[in-house]
DNA sequence: GCCGTTTTCGGCCCGACTGTTTTCAGTCG
């Protein structure tokens, strides 16, 4: 049993009982355990095998989740989540997705209307049923239509950030198996798209039975759907499904360009063989019956006289332009990243201290970090007004003179307010060495209102850089109106940067943006916006993103040193 | 639910906004 696992049992826990009302505190509880164990660096498995030890001995877990927790360790289930599970249907807590409706109004739904999932939600919507609920007005009826046809756009895609370990799982598990000579995901996750829909793996095997049973009995497979000679479809426990295909080695290339994608990059691709009086399929490339290509990628893509294309550019958005003119970018590497400028501290809305955070960072072999923590208008998150700010910058130079290794530099994440102002003065940011400014609250203002927002910032001679630029969260909040274009060229004139922001759920700047950006040449930084010690293995992903966009390692600008950096600083 | 303790139960980050209401509950972060 994963920490993941037993953190996803709690947060579900969490989101039933707060449909039945329970106590806040009670609630805060259990997404406090959930978090802390998500987090946890060590199995808890390993706590609750150890006879010295116990999980109470953490912080936020008692007697009480410590049970629990030894329960699902051992059993694997959670009789308290399976209880609630019975009283509510799983479609209610699907409502909680939906922007505007929380657990108060999804229990009106469901006890006075009956709406047991998102189909009769929607026909109580359409029939008009929901305006009269006390409390519900037309507005909010019309917003839980919007938000229905928003959800059913995404149902089924999750975050790249959950496939990706699931898949990476199976596939290491089933390259150990003695049939199998090569082995490879495809489809949306090889391309590393933001969310994906379902799993490909292809394998090239002497034989499909050993690996076919192989993938049946893994332990994260819930069921076989289907299963023939070269393909396998299964449902993974996390809902998720999956393809296995078995092709042969002649075919292994041909296969993985076919089913990696996109369907537009293969057809212009399929189009470019067909003038060469060519054919290409999933099997090869051939010239009338005669088989000329097929068994790596290169020979797929070498047949129609062009270079490797990585799979991250495969979006018929002018890679296959470039890749004829050899002009296809040399893309970023994770290893290229020197420092992070973009995480918090215990001092907001973190869990660790500066010098815990300087510590992960250097174990991962950052030379620099920023300490960005909150500003004051961010209430929730303890935000700081000047005089913690000041003190807490001086307690970051103290830490940063005590420590080797790394430089720790004093930032901020200042809010950019509802009105066009900064939340702090700007005698207080030019005391800063890093100033991210940032959209946080009233995103949904129309675009003018939101140019004027950004604007401002942007022409602040203390801004460095603008923080996750929309404020999207991917598959539940669209991001501010706004035209990126002509932020991006304000931000161009002004010699302000722009951050991709690495979390799973907001990789904002998105890919079309950052190569908008990246074409203005304005320096980007992908950061972790790290909340714990492990929030810094975020970063992948927004090389993911940075990779999909085209970037190198010269239009990223935290891959250059801090003395470097500060040389691109207005 | 947890924590700390004045060892038995009270306190636990909350301010702004929205859409509803006509003074405020629910949602959001």
């Amino acid at each position: 049993m994963q920490n993941s696992e037993i953190s996803r049992l709690f947060d579900d826990l969490a989101d039933l009982l707060e449909i039945d009302g329970a106590n806040a505190f009670r609630l805060r509880a259990y997404r406090n355990a959930a978090r802390l164990i998500s987090d946890l660096p060590e199995p808890m498995a390993d706590i609750v095998a150890d006879s010295e030890r116990s999980p109470d001995e953490l912080s936020g877990i008692g007697k009480d989740l410590a049970k629990k927790i030894v329960t699902i360790v051992e059993t694997g289930s959670l009789p308290q989540l399976e209880e609630m599970q019975e009283k509510i249907p799983a479609g209610v807590v699907d409502m909680l997705r939906l922007p505007g409706l929380g657990p108060k109004k999804a229990a009106v739904l469901f006890h006075d209307l009956s709406i047991t999932n998102l189909d009769e939600l929607k026909a109580a919507a359409e029939q008009g049923q929901i305006h009269s609920l006390k409390g519900f007005g037309k507005k909010t009826e019309t917003s839980i239509l919007e938000g229905l046809a928003r959800a059913q756009e995404s149902i089924g895609r999750v975050f790249l950030a959950d496939a990706k370990p699931q898949a990476d799982a199976i596939v290491d598990s089933l390259a150990k198996l003695p049939s199998v000579k090569q082995i490879s995901t495809a489809g949306s996750l090889r391309r590393r798209r933001e969310t994906v829909g379902d799993l490909d793996v292809l394998i090239t095997a002497d034989d499909s039975t050993e690996p076919m049973n192989a993938l049946a009995e893994h332990e994260l497979i819930e069921q076989v759907l289907a299963r023939g000679d070269t393909k396998q479809r299964v449902r993974l426990r996390s809902g998720l499904e999956m393809d296995l295909r078995v092709v042969p080695e002649e075919s292994y290339g041909a296969a993985l360009q076919y089913f990696t994608g996109s369907k537009d990059h293969n057809i212009v691709i399929r189009r470019r063989a067909q003038d060469r009086g060519l054919k290409i399929n999933e099997y090869g490339v051939y010239r009338g019956d005669e088989s000329i290509a097929g068994r790596t990628e290169e020979d797929v893509y070498a047949a129609v006289d062009l270079p490797w294309i990585p799979p991250e550019l495969r979006e018929d958005r002018g890679e296959i332009e470039r890749a004829e003119n050899n002009a296809l970018p040399t893309l970023i590497e994770l290893s290229d990243i020197r420092g992070d400028l973009h995480m918090h501290t215990t001092a907001t809305d973190g869990t660790a201290t500066i010098a815990e955070m300087a510590a992960a960072a250097k174990a991962r072999k950052l030379k620099y970090i920023a300490i960005t923590d909150h500003s004051k208008r961010v209430t929730m998150a303890g935000g700081l007004d000047a005089d913690r700010l000041r003190a807490h910058w001086k307690e970051i130079e103290k830490v940063n003179a005590a420590t080797s290794g790394i430089e720790i530099l004093r930032g901020i994440e200042c809010d950019i307010l509802e009105d066009a102002t900064l939340d702090l003065p700007d005698d207080v940011l030019a005391e800063a060495d890093w100033v991210i400014a940032v959209l946080h609250y009233g995103l949904k203002q129309p675009q003018a209102q939101i140019h004027e927002r950004l604007l401002t910032a942007i022409k602040n001679p203390h801004v460095n850089i603008i923080g996750h630029p929309t404020g999207r969260l991917i598959g539940k909040r669209p991001g501010a109106e706004m035209n990126i274009s002509e932020i991006l060229k304000a931000a161009a004139d002004h010699g302000v940067m722009m951050e991709i922001n690495a979390h799973p759920s907001r990789l904002d700047l998105n890919d079309t943006s950052a190569a908008a950006a990246k074409d203005l040449k304005i320096p980007i930084v992908i950061s972790t916006d790290a909340h714990a010690v492990t929030g810094f293995d975020v970063l992948q992903y927004g090389i993911y993103q940075a990779r999909r966009a085209g970037l190198e390692k010269k239009d990223v600008a935290n891959t250059r040193t801090w003395a470097q950096f500060k040389k691109l600083l207005r």
